[in-house]
DNA sequence: TATTAGCACTCCGAACGGATGAGTGCTAAC
DNA sequence: GTTAGCACTCATCCGTTCGGAGTGCTAATA
């Protein structure tokens, strides 16, 4: 009786009550199951099967006589084959104002924002790594006497800046000429494109001041990594407080923290974005997580893209028995809704 | 027995109950307080006195038959009349890497962290509100056919930028001119200071493009309102899981959520701007707080001043048994190095 | 052979009831 | 004014009890 298949029945009932829990909370027994489903079964016949799913995994008992809760097995089975995705939510979203706007952040920001409030669970949302955006366009001015002021503008409008001490005074002329120099070598490459041959290249030709390009692209490569050149907003970090599982001091302090040190959710937007196939929506159920802190949670991570190869991460945080129908379909939604967004232009 | 005044004695009890409590975060009992203290008195002298002392309202027992804890009165004296300041603090800190740095809003954000975890409590700083810093130098430029890109630097290497799209096509030369018109009128000023009367000044002299320079005068000003004005650095939120009495779910909750909404801060912000004197440092003991969620907390604040006017808030958010000596002690240290990093230039 | 009824059993959780001990308030003596 | 002494209160701990939910197993049933 142990190594046999899943047969429809057992489909059946692992459905039901992983449907159940997702609904409760409470771990489930098998009277309950008898009655909910279709199949009319006593609560006994329903307890040998819940044995043997039991016995191959799918579901756990917190202690004896108590009812059954799904593992991250069955969650896992059910995520992959028995979920239906209430599709219905795209239409209550496209009512949420996610509106283009110029800046890129202050959109993602508020996309982060709408989501937490929408779905109860925390959320978080990458912006798309710099290093690969383009470069639109690149301005040195003075100042004064002995400050240049850098600042180079990428695609989606994120405009970087650095302060550069300039020792030797650069006339105005010049000035313009390595604007020119930097804008004509530099403008349409992502910033990871930059190869030290065209530096050197470019260098050669600033003559003189060959020593300022290297000022320059050193402030524009310090001014990307200075942001830790991943930026994440997070959102609705306080609702972890309404799934008791969760709420748990330590747990609750452990989350927290990552939340506030942003850099740890970096392994999840690169496991993300390096992890991505078909639908760009993936679901890391407990441990499957890249990060330790949330082995009590499942994660639902979505891959947007906003146009001309610039990908982001969205990030759904919530307790195992969140609702991962909703959450697929919203983030579907909203995914769907960016593209739509940044397609036009 | 009532109505009398606080007497050399009953001082001297109430400071030894408030060092106990705060040391031990346990109510203190009588007998305790009858060997803690250099008077000698029996525990039952001590409980004639503090049966006073809870008249007076100074201390309160949580049940009967406990110990007494300080009361928010209590506190207050404490704070107000009976603390001693651990100078030695400032010796430690200087220690910590607080660095001038070229950018004033990055060394906040490491002011913040390591306030943070010096005193394992939560942080929060406020940047100097930007609409008081003068105008360094501002700068248009053209991005491409339709976009012109307006950048701001006001003091502290404050940098920010706007994207105008401009439909009538300007040429380089009245770009030039532009820039050195706003560059000429507005340099020096506090952003707040800019008057209507200059504004139409400006346009006056810019003729026919007199309908960019608003716009321009517009962007600068809605950069300035978009990051919500007042931008505010907080860590340690998690340290608050670290006293029982505000680790309760509830609270918990709302704390962080109002150290998320960093907006819910500017209140404390604004208040101790406003109130300011003295040492510019304010304590707040639970429900003087102008901030509903930290009623049961204790908050500690200062003012600093980074040179020529710019003045921002830090404020230490931890439980009413803070350790208001090392906290206020810690506090007036880095204020102190705040100015001093800052006065030399 | 699969399903079901029935029953004994397990375990959690809430409720109860002493002990224990810390701490108090009060009184009477010093 | 201070103190010793005592009765009293109350939180906390711990063992017990008890009911309920749910299980596993067995034997009867279709």
């Amino acid at each position: 009786m142990a190594d046999q298949e899943l047969d429809e029945r057992k489909i059946k009932i692992l459905h039901a009550i992983i449907r159940n829990y997702l609904e409760t909370g409470e771990p489930v027994g098998s009277r309950t199951i008898s009655k909910y489903t279709d199949l009319n079964l006593s609560s006994a016949t329903i307890r040998n099967e819940m044995a043997d799913l039991e016995e191959m995994g799918y579901i756990l008992q917190p202690h004896t006589s108590a009812g059954r809760i799904p593992s991250d097995k069955g969650y896992r089975l059910y995520v992959d084959t028995m979920m239906e995705e209430k599709d219905r939510e795209i239409e209550e979203l496209k009512e949420l104002m996610i509106e283009r706007e110029e800046k890129v952040d202050r959109m993602l920001k508020s996309v982060a924002k709408v989501l937490a409030t929408n779905t109860n669970y925390a959320t978080m949302v990458s912006a798309p790594a710099i290093r690969t955006n383009k470069i639109k366009f690149i301005q040195l001015s003075r100042m004064n006497e002995g400050q240049i002021l850098a600042v180079v503008v990428v695609e989606g409008n994120v405009i970087k800046n650095n302060v550069i001490d300039s020792d030797g005074s650069i006339d105005d002329e010049t000035l313009l000429k390595l604007n020119l120099l930097l804008n004509t070598n530099l403008c349409g490459k992502a910033l990871e494109e930059i190869s030290l041959a065209m530096i050197t290249a470019m260098k050669q030709q600033a003559g003189i001041h060959s020593e300022m390009v290297g000022n320059v692209i050193d402030a524009i490569a310090d001014s990307i990594k200075s942001e830790e050149d991943l930026q994440i907003y997070t959102s609705g970090t306080n609702n972890i407080f309404k799934y008791p599982e969760l709420a748990d001091s330590r747990k609750a302090s452990d989350l927290i923290n990552t939340f506030e040190e942003k850099q740890m959710l970096t392994e999840l937007v690169n496991d993300t974005l390096a992890g991505e196939e078909g639908s760009g929506i993936q679901v890391y159920i407990g441990d499957e997580t890249p990060v330790q802190s949330m082995k009590d949670c499942s994660v639902v991570t979505a891959t947007y893209e906003l146009g001309e190869g610039m990908r982001g991460t969205i990030g759904i945080i919530g307790p195992k028995r969140m609702d991962y129908e909703k959450v697929v379909g919203t983030l579907k939604s909203i995914t769907h809704r960016l593209d739509e967004l940044y397609k036009k232009k």
